[in-house]
DNA sequence: TTGTATGCGTTATCAA
DNA sequence: TTGATAACGCATACAA
């Protein structure tokens, strides 16, 4: 590949020159800077990226680790990133972790012999070796969808406790009064434990006792929404299940109607990320709505900011909203 | 951030040593390489990858472009990409063209700056300025989903006509007459021309002519496959609909249900790409399973083949497989 | 076995 | 206005 030496014989000037008009530097003659565009033109020359980071110790890339790009929510997150970062002259690195912790720490030392400029993390927990390499790096990160609360690492968060206190609330609101969740792990502060905690909290608001809460734990999937509305139903006759997701909504769904059981007539059901499943399924889920995409946007905002050495907020917080279909009219 | 000096300094050696030490380079004393390890490993040093590729000519980093990342037959074949190129000690750097052509020669253009090994490249059409790319460029090219049939680019594909002269035939063998086709648009080679003469070579063989040939354009998105349906059903009496993707094969079905037509009962519907929905809704929706993730894998494959200067087939065909499920039972 | 010097491609500095 | 030179961090050829 040509470079700028090539280029400056032949256009016939020095390679300092064919920097300066490549840099839209002043001082260069019109008739040189003319005779060095044409080259430029011709040739289709691009300067290279790697010697002018190594110059100025900056790669305009950033690092990208999600647990799984095929997961549409995450999916929808890094396409914000992609378009945001190259609005901003930037690229992006982007890697899956699986969810494993080795795997993101490994993750973030390519990252750092890449020497990209900051890190965008979506990740479910935060080991001592995620702190170790956190704390001996001096890239920016960013954190999106876990509040660690680890010194002053940047993050930006789904409210998850109050995004599901208001969608159990909202089913309260339709003078329902036997509802029943199906939360994922508990384990997972974020999307399991918080959003239980939301619907424990409603529920003790509109005059449930603690122990007469009726829930059971899935796993995300769909199959375990199905199994824990089996559950439910054997258990007690409910009539409103809100579940930590939408697929788990969704296989909740599925097993009542196998079941001869209507909904939303006889059992409504709200389910959580507006996947775009919710909309199309007959009946179509009511959900709360939380815009990935804008997340990203976000993320680089904050990111962008941090390696140009400007403050920003340290917790940011991302709007919901809870979007009534069908399935809990 | 530290170099290869300073730690050179910390263990007392000079940088060749160090350099040796992390290149497991023999000849180095081993008392000298154990205290080389010690400081690396206390100081957490990162060789600089910029100044590698600068002297190797080589990045091992990936440039790949898709359309739109959020839509999960590309997320999937990311994925893939992904996984299968950070087993072979690769990154990627993503781009998203949104299926404009002049955003695609934009990504070609900073992807030579950052002076990726090679690009994969999913798009649907190839314009002069893209071959001229091509053309001007050393660097690797693998093209996903379209048979631009360019001098010796590397493509990996679906094929397309094949895949739905078998899903067309595959109705034909259930006793079934009159079948229904909504295609994407024309214009568009791979999915949109080639699914529509798929369905036109199985309906010939079945004894149609083709100008009794029953078919409505749509444009992928649900509220065409809808559309579409209406006007099929206002001709004429139809047994069974092939949609060109599952999602206008849901907007069919969609409107069937609506007008009180059983789906399988009264017509059968068969779409195309076993997108995740198709499994779950009610009914489940018989279609033609394309494995992108392992797209990712071969093109991934493929072109670091073709960047290790190892010959590579230059045109591989993607298996597929028809999948029945309850709308065509 | 070890260290010094060189070059990868670029830009900033300085001298002309 | 122009060009020669040094520097970014690394690995290698070569000298010791």
């Amino acid at each position: 590949m040509l470079n700028i030496k090539d280029i400056a014989k032949l256009a016939g000037v020095s390679p300092a020159t064919v920097s300066r008009v490549i840099n839209n530097s002043a001082n260069v003659n019109e008739e040189k800077r003319q005779r060095v565009l044409e080259v430029l033109e011709q040739t289709g020359y691009k300067p290279n990226s790697l010697a002018r980071g190594l110059l100025y110790n900056k790669t305009f890339t950033l690092g990208v680790v999600v647990p799984d790009i095929s997961n549409i929510n995450f999916s929808e997150f890094v396409k914000g990133i992609e378009i945001e970062a190259r609005q901003n002259n930037y690229n992006i690195i982007l890697m899956t972790s699986g969810n494993e912790p080795e795997r993101e720490v490994e993750c973030f030392e390519i990252l750092k012999e890449k020497r990209v400029d900051g890190i965008i993390f979506a990740g479910t927990i935060l080991t001592d070796r995620h702190k170790l390499h956190i704390d001996n790096s001096t890239i920016p990160f960013v954190v999106f969808g876990q509040d660690f609360e680890y010194k002053s690492l940047i993050s930006i968060n789904i409210d998850n406790i109050k995004a599901s206190y208001d969608a159990v609330k909202y089913l309260y609101s339709k003078g329902i009064k036997k509802i029943a969740m199906i939360t994922g792990p508990l384990w997972d502060k974020a999307a399991g434990y918080d959003r239980y905690t939301g619907f424990l909290k409603a529920s003790i608001e509109n005059g449930i006792n603690q122990r007469d809460l009726i829930y059971k734990e899935g796993d995300f999937t769909i199959s375990s929404g199905y199994e824990a509305m089996k559950k439910i139903l054997k258990e007690e006759r409910v009539e409103a299940v809100f579940a930590a997701n939408d697929f788990m909504a969704l296989g909740a769904i599925k097993y009542l109607l196998d079941n001869d059981v209507k909904v939303p007539q006889d059992i409504k059901v709200v389910g959580f990320d507006d996947n775009p499943i919710a909309k199309i399924y007959t009946p179509s889920l009511s959900t709360v709505k939380i815009d990935f995409y804008r997340a990203g946007v976000l993320s680089v905002n904050a990111i962008i900011s941090c390696i140009n050495g400007i403050e920003v907020e340290n917790k940011m917080l991302l709007e919901y909203e809870i979007i009534e279909r069908q399935s809990s009219i």
